[in-house]
DNA sequence: TGCACGACTTGCATGCAACCCA
DNA sequence: TGGGTTGCATGCAAGTCGTGCA
């Protein structure tokens, strides 16, 4: 598909902006319609039962659902959802419910949790029947034909309708998202393909040929408003150059950084505060891969921040801690209300200008008042064609795998040792972008369980050792092979402790998938036979695949 | 210049299927 | 063979950034 030889270039298909000469696809699947609950399944109000109308008893079902979850606590959830129940409602079921306190649905949930229980004691033709419903499903709808390759759709079902679940503290938790029909959707195919057609009885909403989109479906969503798409996979020819084109204009970034380090260290001094505003903030977006800090309406979404975002009070600043001079300690806040929290030593003149730009300022007020990300991005747009604050975060994650792999790999380790030498240097990444997760609710028992099996093998290998001491007395040394395979066995048990230890808190995912350019871990496949396979799952592969063929050892970011 | 909007990327959590072991 | 674990796909929310308009 794509030619090694055009390594350097990644092109633009089409010169006109167009993205696709020819698109065609069979349009999304819908959410299975409702299904009104058996009549013992009873909803209380003020402890007597009480039938709800169809409308009504939907959703409240999607309560039911999640009783057990935090969500249905607190506050804003349930008076969101109260709100938008009561909308659903006849007249006489408006007067009747007044108060969600005195609603109860735990019959519901019940019947729910009985329901899930009963799928999963379903026989193996039921549930292959299920499967191969799914898969005819995947096959009808799953792919479209773009440009003369047949492409594997995203998402191609729509979202059914249910509760808004935010993440952080959400102004618009527990909101009803409605449901989705045909005549809210906009399908975007080209004028000579065949069109989708919308089920019986209904109409889409509009069909256009915009071949200067890459979505094949749209509809706008009522929580914010906003809209949203059907559109390929990862592994298309679409996202694919999208994709390589990312990590090339990355690696421009690479041949001039160090001009524009020497830039904003230089205006660090400028006379203008502006100057200096931006100045301090892109070092800050270098050194530690924050994200650019959008403007958000407030009361729309949760209190979240970046760079050009960050307020007084989400830094604090120490002449002098410990044994360390100029230290700025970070807590925020940032995306998906992950918390951002970090001390670390600046320069005295990042220090000095942090000083003057939090003169006569409340906690509440911008730190960088001169400054938003469309000035920043202009900016940068000037010292590099292309260049915007997010390319600092895929330019740093790059580099710093190829360093850290450089670093850690070494040619005497197994392939297990080298596999955690890789997943060191990936989790050198993601601490640096700060991609957190939970620590998985089993993580201590699963440790536990690894001990446990770490301990049964080193037994073994003793074990296996007096064996072979007492053979070779024998003068038969068959066994030697069988303990160096035991201490195999152990040396991999040993290095999966190690790396699921390391990993409790930290997700690889994201920056595996969004921010390292896959060609260095191809090469470095190469260079130290490690099978791809070890990196890369299957999915991971295909979306990689551009990089796979591409890459050779000696590739360099 | 500021703002709203549209398109597209990034991000964590969830749920399920495959796998593993007793 | 069942029950727990793990890895992965999926879901969908929440970012970034460009554009067009007043």
């Amino acid at each position: 598909l794509i030619s090694p030889r055009l390594e350097c270039l990644p092109f633009e298909r089409y010169t006109d902006g167009s993205k696709w000469r020819f698109l065609e696809h069979k349009g999304p699947v819908f959410a299975p319609p409702y299904e009104p609950l058996p009549d013992k399944v009873r909803f209380y109000y003020d402890g007597k039962p009480m039938k709800l109308s169809a409308p009504a008893e939907e959703v409240a079902t999607f309560f039911a659902k999640m009783l057990d979850h935090e969500y249905t606590t607190k506050d804003i959830f349930r008076k969101n959802f109260y709100k938008d129940w009561r909308k659903e409602m006849t007249s006489e079921e408006k007067s009747k419910i007044t108060d969600l306190n005195k609603c109860n649905f735990s019959d519901m949930n019940e019947y729910f949790k009985a329901q899930s229980e009963a799928r999963k004691q379903m026989s193996k033709e039921e549930k292959l029947k299920i499967k191969e419903e799914n898969e005819r499903l995947l096959q009808e709808y799953g792919f479209c034909i773009m440009d003369n390759h047949k492409e594997r759709i995203g998402n191609f079902r729509i979202e059914p309708p249910g509760l808004f679940r935010g993440r952080g503290d959400h102004p618009k938790m527990g909101m009803l998202k409605r449901r989705i029909r045909p005549e809210d959707i906009i399908i975007n195919c080209s004028k000579d393909s065949k069109h989708p057609k919308p089920p019986p009885g209904t109409k889409w909403k509009e069909v256009r040929h915009d071949n200067k989109v890459t979505w094949l479906a749209s509809w706008t969503e009522n929580i914010q408003g906003s809209i949203k798409y059907i559109m390929l996979n990862p592994s298309s020819r679409i996202k694919g150059e999208k994709d390589w084109q990312k990590y090339e204009t990355a690696r421009r970034l690479k041949k001039c950084v160090d001009r524009i380090r020497a830039q904003y260290r230089d205006d660090w001094k400028s006379k203008e505060m502006r100057i200096r505003q931006r100045a301090v903030a892109l070092y800050f977006i270098d050194k530690l891969a924050l994200r650019a800090g959008n403007e958000k309406e407030e009361g729309e979404t949760a209190d979240t921040v970046g760079c050009c975002s960050l307020r007084v009070e989400h830094i604090k600043l120490y002449p002098k801690l410990d044994d360390q001079e100029y230290v700025v300690e970070f807590d925020f806040l940032g995306k998906d209300s992950i918390r951002y929290y970090n001390k670390i030593p600046v320069e005295k003149r990042v220090f000095k200008n942090l000083q003057l730009f939090l003169e006569n300022k409340q906690p509440e007020d911008d730190l960088f008042d001169r400054l938003n990300t469309s000035i920043l991005n202009k900016h940068l747009q000037e010292l590099m064609d292309g260049l915007t604050a997010k390319v600092f975060r895929t330019y740093n994650a790059s580099i710093t795998l190829q360093q850290q792999l450089k670093e850690l790999s070494c040619s005497d380790d197994s392939i297990p040792a080298k596999v955690l030498s890789y997943n060191r240097a990936n989790r050198a990444v993601a601490i640096l972008c700060n991609h957190q997760r939970a620590p998985p609710k089993t993580f201590e028992k699963s440790m536990q369980n690894l001990q446990t099996k770490i301990d049964e093998k080193q037994n073994q290998l003793s074990a296996a050792r007096k064996q072979l001491k007492a053979a070779k007395a024998d003068h038969k040394a068959s066994h030697d092979d069988k303990s160096k395979k035991i201490e195999e066995q152990l040396m991999k048990l040993q290095v999966q402790a190690t790396d699921r230890e390391e990993n409790k808190q930290i997700a690889l995912g994201t920056s595996k998938l969004n921010y390292l350019d896959p060609r260095i871990s191809v090469a470095w496949c190469k260079k130290w036979a490690v099978p791809i396979e070890k990196i890369y799952n299957k999915t991971q592969r295909e979306k990689f695949a551009w990089a796979i063929d591409m890459a050779e050892k000696d590739y360099e970011f």
